[in-house]
DNA sequence: TCATTTTATTGAACATTGTTCAATAAATCA
DNA sequence: TGATTTATTGAACAATGTTCAATAAAATGA
């Protein structure tokens, strides 16, 4: 049909803007917290007026979500590209994770500033924690790979959590080039991995067996 | 000395004045995201004008500052009574140490506010390390205590990004109730603790070495 | 092709923010 | 008490996110 077709090419040119809008904020972004960047600042680097960007995003938490899921897809790409050639150590997984972050600062910056930050939007809740459930099952998957079996959906959580505390704690650690603090969170993370590999058998003993509960 | 014993009641007054402030603004800090708490909220739950806050503090920053040594110093405390007492576990420490942020959710809030922000004054960097590091310590003792000689720093290091992680991860898990957030961190910290009092003990083996660096 | 309707873009205007500072009040001093 | 120093005040300012009437562009239908 000749209506669908043109309301297709209609929604991709939308799509097209929309992209064009996103990019540019993303390269703003990238060059300081994204929390200092204003939307005139945006509007300008993508060559459209204040009123565009309102016309395809709600607001600015809109922009910033759009900007997080893109980072999301991008990761989950990496992770699965890995997963297919070989499927990937424990420790070869926090690295690939821990290694995107650096390079990707605010992809973790804005999961910090969802995380932390008291209200959400229903919907912007939603997907944010689609994200974090899409990391968290990849995790799951490693530690089940790696034949740790003792409450493996809580080792996963615990495992998560310490990665990225590693960024929250050390990424912006004093004094340090952007290559330093590189090094030295991916040997936390690497760390962090072992740990987890070779402590992961706890005999379940009657002062530390873990009280039965539901989880996740 | 007359004159000094005036200067100091002086200086006594100022500082109760300040401590008003304060008060005022941690009791809002505790009811929503300290980041929209406005000046003049805080102004009119002091009751004082907004001139006034910018008489005690330089600005928001430092006043957010102030907010946060003032938990710091409240958790150094509770560390080291329970120090007293009873030397604690690395677990019991955890506990403590997560008890407290979820008792007190601006810390951890302001914590990750501050590790997360692009810029920040160099003396708030100062002060905010200093509390960074103080936390530190106290695990290292821990994990010294414990037993674990292979990389302590490097553990502790790890270790303090955990529990720091648990809390962004988890403590606005939808659906759950601040109870219900609180058990869950508590039980992950509870493993992680398990996690790296049994797997510190890493054997150096080739694959698994660490290489020597300076670290901290 | 051209009038009409629909859609997209624009930026001035608005409310709210953190911050400043001249005017005022209070406290201190000699 | 009068002079001087210090503290308080809130109107005013610049910058922010957001809105919306006016305008321009595109799509439609004859």
């Amino acid at each position: 049909m000749a209506l669908k077709k043109m309301v297709e090419l209609k929604l991709k040119e939308r799509d097209a803007r929309r992209r064009l809008i996103l990019h540019a904020a993303r390269e703003l972004f990238a060059k300081k917290d994204f929390r200092s960047v204003t939307v005139r600042e945006i509007a300008k680097a993508a060559g459209v007026s204040i009123g565009t960007i309102y016309n395809y995003y709600e607001n600015l938490t809109d922009l910033f979500l759009d900007v997080f899921l893109k980072s999301a897809e991008e990761i989950e790409q990496i992770l699965n590209k890995e997963n297919l050639s070989a499927a990937p150590s424990l420790s070869r997984f926090c690295e690939l994770y821990i290694a995107y972050l650096n390079d990707n600062m605010t992809f973790y910056q804005m999961m910090g500033h969802f995380m932390l930050v008291g209200y959400l939007p229903p919907d912007a809740t939603d997907k944010l924690n689609h994200v974090m459930r899409m990391l968290m099952d990849r995790i799951e998957e490693r530690i089940n790979a790696q034949g740790m079996h003792n409450h493996a959906r809580l080792s996963a959580h615990a495992l998560f959590s310490a990665l990225n505390g590693i960024m929250i704690s050390y990424a912006r650690y004093p004094g340090r080039t952007p290559d330093q603090i590189k090094r030295h969170t991916l040997r936390l993370a690497e760390i962090v991995a072992q740990t987890f590999a070779s402590g992961s058998k706890i005999k379940k003993t009657k002062s530390n067996r873990l009280k039965k509960e539901v989880v996740s």
